[in-house]
DNA sequence: ATATTCACG
DNA sequence: ACGTACGTGAATATT
C-alpha cells in the first residue's frame, strides 16, 4: 500500500505565498485553498496513491517550546488573510474525505514521522509531501521519500527526494541529518547549534565522526582544527539541545490505522456547497460535482380522476408525499415518485372527505412540510391527523437550527436545486401558495408533493450522516405532534380580570406620569428612550452612565445606578414596570383570546431557536412575569376550566446538572448527588469557607457566577452584575475554575473543537454551527467562543425536556386521562388536569422528567397543583 | 426596517 | 488592547 502523506501548514503555506491573491465576491481570501487543492490533486493523478493523510500543527505549544522558549520565537504569526482560509480548507478537505490529523503539543512534522514509521512497519511505502526539508531525516531505504514542493512564479515543482538524493545534495545520509542540524541549527526554527559553525564545517565534521556524541565522546583527541574544538567545547549544550528539538519524534499519541487513509469518494454536495461558496468554478467543473443534480426529467404529473377508494388502496402501507391547499380544496400526493393531485371539486362530498380521513389516518405513510402547522389546521376541521413519517422542514430545521427560512421553496432550492432548473411551475410564485381553482393550482400541488419527496430521499441520507436519526425520528418528529395538540388545546386565562388589572394599572400610570412631569419641568413622552434621555443627560444635567448607538442608555441599569441620587428616577423605573405590564400583558394578552373558545393558542414554534429550544408567538407564553409580585398577578388570571387545575413541574438546576455531567467534574457532580444547594457549593469553593459558613451574599455571587460560567463569563460582566470589581470578579473566576477542574478542562476543550470543527453539539447530537468562532473580528470570535460554551448545555437541557413532554404526552393518552399538556416554559411544563386527575398527574409529569435522560448525576423535577398558574408553582 | 427596552428561562 | 454573558418575543418609538 503506497501512503501519502502531507505536511498541511507547510504546504498551505506554500500555496499562499505561491498563488496571486484571489478573493470570493464576500472578500474572503482563497489563494491558499485554491492553490493547495490544485497541488493536491496534480500529486494524487502524478503518484497514485493508495491513501492520503494530512497532518496540521496546532496552536498549543508543543513539547519543544516547553523545552527551550527561544523554539520558533522569531516566526511570527500567519497572516490574517491566510489564516481565515485555514477553517475553509478544513471543511473542504473533510468534505473530500480526506483525513485530517492534529495532535495538541506536537507538530505535523512528528504526527508524519508517526505514520511514516507505521508505514515502514507495515511494509507500505510513504511518501511525504511537505514544503520544507526539516522532513529529510525521515527518509529511509524501506520506502519512505519525501516529495519537496518548491514554487516561484507561480508555477510549483515537485522533487523527489531518496536517500541517494540527500547524500548527493548534503553528501551526508538521511540519519545524519539530526546530528548535522545539532551543530549547524536551523535559523527558521530558531535552533541554535554551536555557536560559529555553519553549514560548511558541520557537514565537514558529521562526515567524518558519524554523530555528536562520537564528537564529544572523543573531543579533545580529535584531529581538528583548534578553533573549531574550542566551539565545539563551548557550545556542548547548544548542540544537544539542538539535537532534541531537530528529533522529529515518530512515537506521537495518535491512533494510525493505514487502512482508514485509503482513498475514499467525495462527499459531492457537500463539496459543491463549499466550491459555491469559494466560487471555484473551475474545480466544480474538473471533479464533475455538478454532475447529478440536474433531473433530467420535467415533473409530469395529472389530476386523479379514478375513484377514491382505488386510491386509498393504493395508499394503504405505502410512503407517500402530501401537500394540500389552503381550505383543503384539493391535494398533491407523491407516490413512487410519481406526482398528482386530488381535487374536491372532482368528487362528491363524502367520498373526499372519506378519503381525506383515511389519507391522513395512520394506514398511510406521509411525508409532509411543517406537520405541526398542518396538523393543528386539520384538528380545527376536525381532523386527527397522524401517520407521519417524515417532515421536511424539521428536518431541514434539524440540519442548520440557524437557518433563516425554512420555506417549502428554500428547502427544495437548496436540498434538491434540480428542481428549480426543470419544471416552470415549481419556480413560479403562485405554485407555492396554491390557489385552487384552475389548472395550476392542481400542477402547484403535485409539484410540491414531488418536491418534498425528492427533498425527503436526500435529507434522510443527510440525517443518518449527521448522526441525527435518534434526535430526529424520535424527538423532534414525535414532538411535532406534542406541540400541536398544545397549541391546540390552548390556555385560558380571564379576560375580565386582565382588563381590569390592566385598569388599575391605568390609574397608577396617570398618577406617576404627573410626577414624573412636575420632577421634570415639562412634559414629553416618557415611552420614548430619546425623549427622556434628553430630559434627564441634558435638561436636568444628571451625568449619563452608558451611551448607546444613537444617544444615552435610559435602560435599568442606568436608572438603578441613578435611583438614590435624582428623584425622578424610582417613579420612572415604576412607570416602565407599570406600562410594561399593562400594554404587553394585560392588553396584550386579551387581544388574543379567541373568540371561538375563550382561550388563548399560543403558537409553539419548533424551527426558530439556535439551540433546540421551542419558542413562543402570538402570544408569548415563556415570558409571563414571575420575577415581581405586581407581575405576578399576571399567572393568576390563567384559570383552568371548571373543575379541573394546573398541574406545574420544573426542573431544578437542569443546565447545572448537564453541566457538571459533560464536563464530568467530580466536585459538582458531588454536589448534586449530595443533594446539596448548588450555590452554597460553588460559594463554598469560591471563597474557601466551608459550606456551613457560606453567607447570603456569597451565595448570591456564587449563583452568579454559576450562571456566567454557563453563559461564557468575562470577568468584566460578572462584576457589572454582582456589583464587585473586576479584579474581585476575576479572582472569583479564578476560585471557580481552580477548584471545578472538570469545568475548567471541558471550557477549554468545546472551544477548541468549536475552532476545529466550525460546530458544537449537545448530548442528543443536535448540532450547532458557529462560524463565527474563527472571524478574524475579536468580538465576533469571541462571541463565538461564548457560543461554544453554552449552546451544548442549552441545547441538551432543551433535548431532554423534549423527551419528557413526548413521555408525558404519551402516558396521559395510554392511561386514558384527560389530562393534557398545555405549555412548556423551557425547563417547566404545565398540565392541564381535572381535579381527580390531578395527583396521578403530578407523579407522571415528575416521573417523566426525571428519567428522561440519565446524566451522571441525578435530575430533579418538582410538581405543584394549583387552581391558577399562580398557584401552581411552589 | 431598526433600535431600545424589558418580560421570561 | 479589543468589549463584554446564552437563548427568546412584544411593544413602542423612530428612521
Amino acid at each position: 500500500m503506497k501512503i501519502m502523506v502531507i505536511d498541511g501548514n507547510s504546504m498551505v503555506n506554500r500555496a499562499f505565498y505561491g498563488v496571486r491573491p484571489l478573493t470570493n465576491s464576500a472578500g474572503l481570501n482563497t489563494n491558499a485553498i485554491y492553490g493547495f487543492l490544485t497541488i493536491y490533486l496534480k500529486l494524487l493523478e502524478d503518484e497514485k496513491p493508495d491513501g492520503v493523510c494530512i497532518a496540521f500543527d496546532m496552536r498549543s505549544p508543543t513539547f519543544r517550546h516547553k523545552e527551550y522558549d527561544g523554539y520558533k520565537a522569531q516566526r511570527k504569526g500567519m497572516p490574517e488573510e491566510l489564516a481565515e482560509q485555514l477553517p475553509y480548507l478544513k471543511r473542504v478537505l473533510d468534505a473530500m474525505n480526506i483525513t485530517r490529523l492534529e495532535c495538541e503539543g506536537y507538530e505535523a512534522d512528528d504526527i508524519i514521522g508517526t505514520i511514516s514509521r507505521t508505514c515502514r512497519e507495515a511494509g507500505s511505502t510513504c511518501d511525504i509531501v511537505t514544503g520544507d526539508r526539516d522532513s529529510f531525516q525521515l527518509i529511509a531505504n524501506e520506502g519512505t521519500n519525501v516529495l519537496l514542493v518548491t514554487s516561484r512564479m507561480g508555477k510549483t515543482e515537485t522533487v523527489r527526494y531518496d536517500s541517494a538524493g540527500v547524500v548527493e545534495k548534503y553528501t551526508l545520509p538521511p540519519e545524519m541529518m539530526i546530528d548535522l542540524k545539532a551543530l549547524m541549527g536551523d535559523a527558521s526554527d530558531n535552533i541554535p547549534g554551536v555557536r560559529g559553525i555553519g553549514e560548511k564545517t558541520a557537514i565537514d565534521l558529521i562526515a567524518k565522526f558519524g554523530t555528536i556524541d562520537e564528537i564529544y565522546e572523543n573531543l579533545e583527541s580529535l584531529d581538528i582544527r583548534d578553533s573549531v574544538k574550542a566551539k565545539l567545547r563551548d557550545g556542548k549544550e547548544d548542540a544537544y539541545l539542538s539535537k532534541y528539538l531537530a528529533t522529529i519524534n515518530q512515537e506521537v499519541p495518535i491512533d494510525v490505522n493505514l487502512e482508514e487513509y485509503r482513498i475514499k469518494e467525495y462527499n459531492v454536495p457537500e463539496l459543491y456547497t463549499l466550491f459555491t461558496e469559494l466560487e471555484f468554478s473551475k474545480l466544480i467543473a474538473r471533479l464533475n460535482l455538478e454532475k447529478e443534480q440536474v433531473a433530467e426529467e420535467p415533473i409530469e404529473g395529472e389530476i386523479y380522476t379514478d375513484t377514491l377508494s382505488t386510491l386509498e388502496k393504493t395508499l394503504e402501507g405505502r410512503e407517500c408525499a402530501v401537500c394540500i391547499s389552503e381550505n383543503l380544496e384539493g391535494v398533491g400526493i407523491c407516490v413512487d415518485r410519481k406526482p398528482f393531485a386530488v381535487l374536491s371539486a372532482s368528487y362528491g362530498e363524502d367520498e373526499y372527505s372519506s378519503f381525506i380521513k383515511h389519507l391522513f389516518s395512520n394506514k398511510v405513510s406521509k411525508i409532509a412540510h411543517d406537520v405541526k402547522t398542518l396538523r393543528v389546521k386539520l384538528l380545527e376541521m376536525g381532523i386527527d391527523a397522524e401517520g407521519f413519517v417524515f417532515d421536511v422542514a424539521l428536518g431541514a430545521y434539524v440540519i442548520s437550527p440557524t437557518s433563516k427560512s425554512f420555506e417549502i421553496r428554500e428547502v427544495c432550492e437548496e436540498y434538491a436545486p434540480s428542481l428549480k432548473a426543470q419544471p416552470e411551475v415549481l419556480s413560479q410564485e403562485e405554485a407555492f401558495s396554491p390557489l385552487i381553482g384552475g389548472d395550476t393550482g392542481a400542477t402547484a400541488l403535485y409539484e410540491i408533493a414531488y418536491g418534498l419527496s425528492c427533498v425527503c430521499s436526500i435529507m434522510r441520507d443527510k440525517i443518518a450522516d449527521l448522526k441525527m436519526d435518534k434526535l430526529y425520528y424520535e424527538i423532534e418528529l414525535p414532538l411535532a405532534t406534542v406541540l400541536a395538540d398544545m397549541q391546540h388545546v390552548g390556555m385560558a386565562a380571564s379576560r375580565e380580570e386582565l382588563l381590569d388589572f390592566g385598569a388599575r394599572l391605568s390609574t397608577r400610570i396617570k398618577e406617576l406620569e404627573n410626577e414624573i412631569f412636575t420632577l421634570a419641568g415639562m412634559e414629553f413622552n416618557i415611552q420614548s428612550p430619546k425623549q427622556l434621555g434628553e430630559v434627564l443627560f441634558e435638561k436636568m444635567g444628571i451625568p449619563p452612565v452608558k451611551k448607546t448607538k444613537n444617544g444615552y442608555s435610559t435602560n435599568a441599569d442606568v436608572l438603578a445606578k441613578l435611583k438614590d441620587k435624582y428623584e425622578i428616577i424610582a417613579p420612572i423605573l415604576e412607570y416602565r414596570q407599570y406600562t410594561k405590564l399593562k400594554s404587553t400583558y394585560c392588553d396584550g394578552l386579551a387581544k388574543v383570546i379567541s373568540p371561538r373558545d375563550g382561550r388563548i393558542h399560543s403558537s409553539f414554534n419548533q424551527m426558530v431557536t439556535a439551540t433546540g429550544r421551542i419558542s413562543s408567538t402570538e402570544p408569548n407564553l415563556q415570558n409571563i412575569p414571575v420575577r415581581t409580585e405586581l407581575g405576578g398577578e399576571v399567572r393568576r388570571m390563567f384559570v383552568p376550566r371548571d373543575g379541573w387545575v394546573f398541574v406545574d413541574a420544573d426542573y431544578s438546576q437542569i443546565e447545572l446538572r448537564i453541566l457538571a455531567h459533560i464536563s464530568d467534574d467530580e466536585v459538582m457532580k458531588k454536589a448534586f448527588i449530595d443533594n446539596a444547594d448548588i450555590h452554597t457549593i460553588t460559594a463554598s469553593q469560591v471563597f474557601g469557607v466551608s459550606p456551613d459558613d457560606v453567607t447570603q451574599d456569597m451565595r448570591r455571587a456564587a449563583k452568579a457566577v454559576n450562571f456566567g460560567i454557563v453563559y461564557g463569563i468575562s470577568e468584566f460582566s460578572l462584576a457589572e452584575d454582582i456589583g464587585v470589581s473586576r479584579y474581585e470578579a476575576k479572582r472569583y473566576i479564578e476560585n471557580y475554575l481552580a477548584n471545578y477542574s472538570g469545568v475548567n478542562a471541558y471550557m477549554k476543550d468545546i472551544v477548541e473543537r468549536a475552532h476545529r470543527d466550525g460546530y458544537v453539539t449537545t448530548l442528543l447530537n443536535r448540532r450547532r454551527d458557529i462560524p463565527e468562532i474563527n472571524a478574524k473580528n475579536f468580538n465576533l470570535r469571541s462571541f463565538g467562543e461564548r457560543v461554544a460554551l453554552n449552546a451544548p448545555i442549552q441545547g441538551s437541557a432543551a433535548d431532554i425536556i423534549k423527551i419528557a413532554m413526548i413521555a408525558v404526552s404519551k402516558r396521559l393518552r395510554d392511561e386514558g386521562l384527560k389530562a393534557r399538556l398545555v405549555l412548556q416554559v423551557h425547563d417547566e411544563l404545565i398540565v392541564e388536569a381535572p381535579k381527580d386527575e390531578a395527583e396521578r398527574v403530578a407523579e407522571i409529569l415528575t416521573k417523566e422528567m426525571e428519567s428522561a435522560y440519565a446524566l451522571s448525576v441525578p435530575l430533579i423535577a418538582e410538581a405543584a397543583i394549583g387552581e391558577n398558574w399562580y398557584d401552581a408553582k411552589k
